[in-house]
Formats: C-alpha cells, structure tokens, sequence
DNA sequence: GTTTAGCTGCACT
DNA sequence: AGTGCAGCTAAAC
C-alpha cells in the first residue's frame, strides 16, 4: 500500500481559503481569518493552488478536473448537478429539486453537507425569493456572487 | 404589501 | 419512529 499523502492549499483573500488534499483528492475545503501553513507536493495540489489563485484575483475557473469527496449517496447526485452550473450563473433549490425528482428542502440539506466550497460551487444555488444560505455564512455567499456576475459582465 | 401554516425528502439519533 | 432543516406555496392577516 503506498503511503497517503496530505496537502494543503492556502490562498489569501477577504477571507483566507483553505483547500486540503488527501491521494490527490480535495477533501476539505473552509474560509478562515487565520494563517495556515502550506504543503504542496504534487502536480495536482499546485495546479489547485494555481487556479484558486485564479479564481480569487477575480477570474473565471472551472473545478471540474478536480476529484472531490461526497459526503453521502444523495449528497453526491445533487453536488454532482451542482458542479455543471457554470461561472457566474446562478440556479434555484427548486429547479434544481426538479432535476433531481426530489425537494427543494432535501437540496439545501446535501448543500448544507458540501465540504468543499468553492470548487463545488454551492453558493451558486439561491433560493426563489432571496439568497438562500451558505454554511460559511451567507456573506462569504454573497461576496463569492457579487465577484463572480462583476467578472462575468466584463468578459462580455 | 407582509406574516404564517403546512408540505416536503432526506439524514441523523 | 421521531426530529430537524441552506425552501416553497398558498392562504391568511
């Protein structure tokens, strides 16, 4: 068995971003007002750190060569759905319930177990009638969709 | 216009 | 089996 390998992404924004990596797959992802030390070793956790980078200097990313880990069978089959929402855009619990043949409460509750945020973009998800919540308080939401349609209305 | 009751599907105890 | 939610809708104030 080869041995696991641990890595840590550290980037600083409005609030410092974490991203932590066990065999290459993120499995951890959290906004804090500390300091962190870095580890990166491979290939992947440098390409991660560079598009993290990316992405907080107000650039559009895309996360979907990163492999993740899902919490739950369910969770997966919403989070999954939730990758697909490109940048800048925003979907609903509801039509994303719709997709799913499921309820809008029952996405908020896999949202609500997303440990990567970010690189599964859950704060693209908002509610009908207003923002909706986010895990790392809905501020953090609410800058992360104001920067995103900002960058997005220049790349026009 | 605003508040509130009832429904919902899933995870956790 | 029972409880609690990152929501929604329609019915009431």
């Amino acid at each position: 068995m080869r041995e696991p390998t641990f890595e840590r992404v550290f980037v600083k924004w409005k609030r410092n971003f974490v991203a932590e990596l066990e065999n290459g797959v993120i499995v951890r992802a959290y906004f804090t007002d500390g300091v962190v030390e870095e580890k990166v070793e491979t290939e992947t956790a440098e390409i991660l750190k560079e598009r993290l980078t990316d992405y907080f200097s107000a650039k559009p990313v895309d996360f979907s060569e990163f492999r993740v880990v899902y919490p739950t069978r369910f969770a997966e089959r919403v989070l999954r759905e939730v990758r697909k929402i490109p940048y800048g855009a925003v979907e609903t619990y509801s039509s994303l319930a719709g997709r799913l043949s499921t309820s809008p409460r029952a996405v908020g509750v896999a949202l609500r177990m997303n440990l990567v945020p970010v690189i599964v973009p859950c704060h693209r998800v908002v509610a009908k009638g207003g923002l909706g919540g986010f895990s790392s308080g809905v501020e953090v939401k609410k800058l992360l969709l104001e920067m995103e349609s900002k960058v997005s209305q220049e790349t026009l």
